[in-house]
DNA sequence: AGTGCTATTGAGCATTGCTCAACAAGACGC
DNA sequence: GCGTCTTGTTGAGCAATGCTCAATAGCACT
């Protein structure tokens, strides 16, 4: 019987959470053996997630706040050189690891991941924060937020597609041509439709 | 006891899932609950489906084909026209029902929506899908593919964030914004970094 | 009416999610 | 070194769940 600090545990739990989601959906993953890689009982694991559904959550914010701690941008860094980083950052993360950012992250819809400490409650996405990131790092107005929000998604979905394979010189690219897009996108126009209806 | 036709018997099935699994994930939907629902016994859900994941997958697939159906264009439409009506049924369909598709098919990864008949096994996924249809019907090179389907994760979240409750001329502008976007993305360079690294 | 086909049942089993009272490992005081 | 207190941890136990399979019952056809 080997006693941790409930933080060591709670981490530890995390972690395994984090391996065993990406092959398996939690249907398909038991609290059994979840406990059993862990080396303690089933009875333990309810003692610091109320419910499977809730370990499930905690563990796919974790992997959401992961993302968002390896895509920040350097401390110094403002405007395009920030955006060029996030950008690289982001990409780079999701191909490297993509079949955990499918699983864990692309695959679960809105999760919340929880600030960290203190703020009331605040929860919300991965985009959401990336978004808020650009938002504040990079120089851009509140007001292009809806089109930050989306463009992480395109950037995202180009991330994922691109195999994993490709050469360091086509992430550059992908990277270029990303926060190219991001201008090219804010500065599409939302007024008028393009077709005149009949 | 009531006797249906398999297809019968499965469609029903199938839709009650597409009910069942907005507000509750999987591992919240009991195999019992969905067969009284239904006013079946357990053993007959799997006799139509192996396993509950692959239940559950099934009716995610559809809830994709029902998606990718509705925002099919008109017969007769090509190039822009079949992109605006393209655009516009999957934006209005999206926030139409929001919860619906952020539970069934946003939240799925990459779920595979099978084509129909006897092609040999070709599974994808509703971006794939719809990507593809742009190519076809609106008239996009076959090279343009990657940002095509990243086009439309960057029109699904716009869709998706786009509160429910605007207007429909807001949709409108949001529509032509789309289609102007997939242009100026198509146009926007992938080949030298804008900001040439030190 | 009889017969064949098959959609459907329901008992049954192993596993699972979850609860709770009891236990034991470490820290501290004496 | 001993006792005590705190608390991380256990393990039995239960209802519910996923899943199997032989038996049943509805329907079409002769």
């Amino acid at each position: 019987m080997v006693r941790l600090t409930p933080d060591e545990r709670r981490r530890q739990l995390l972690g395994i959470g984090l391996r065993m989601f990406v092959d398996k959906p939690v249907q398909e993953v038991s609290i059994d053996a979840v406990a059993a890689e862990a080396g303690i009982s089933r009875g333990l694991l309810f003692h610091y997630f109320p419910t499977k559904t809730a370990y499930h959550q905690a563990v796919v914010a974790a992997a959401g706040r992961r993302f968002l701690r390896n895509a920040r941008p350097d401390d110094g860094a403002t405007g395009e050189v920030a955006l060029e980083q996030v950008t690289r950052r982001f990409i780079e993360q999701i191909r490297r690891r993509r079949a955990f950012y499918v699983a864990l992250v692309f695959g679960q819809g809105p999760v919340s991941i929880p600030t960290p400490e203190g703020e009331e409650e605040f929860a919300t996405t991965l985009r959401a924060r990336l978004a808020d990131l650009v938002i504040e790092r990079c120089g851009y107005a509140a007001a292009a937020r809806p089109v930050v929000h989306a463009w992480v998604a395109y950037v995202e979905d180009r991330a994922i597609e691109s195999s994993a394979d490709a050469s360091n010189v086509e992430v550059t690219a992908l990277v270029a041509h990303c926060t190219r897009a991001l201008e090219a996108l804010q500065e599409t126009p939302t007024q008028r439709p393009r077709v005149p209806l009949p």
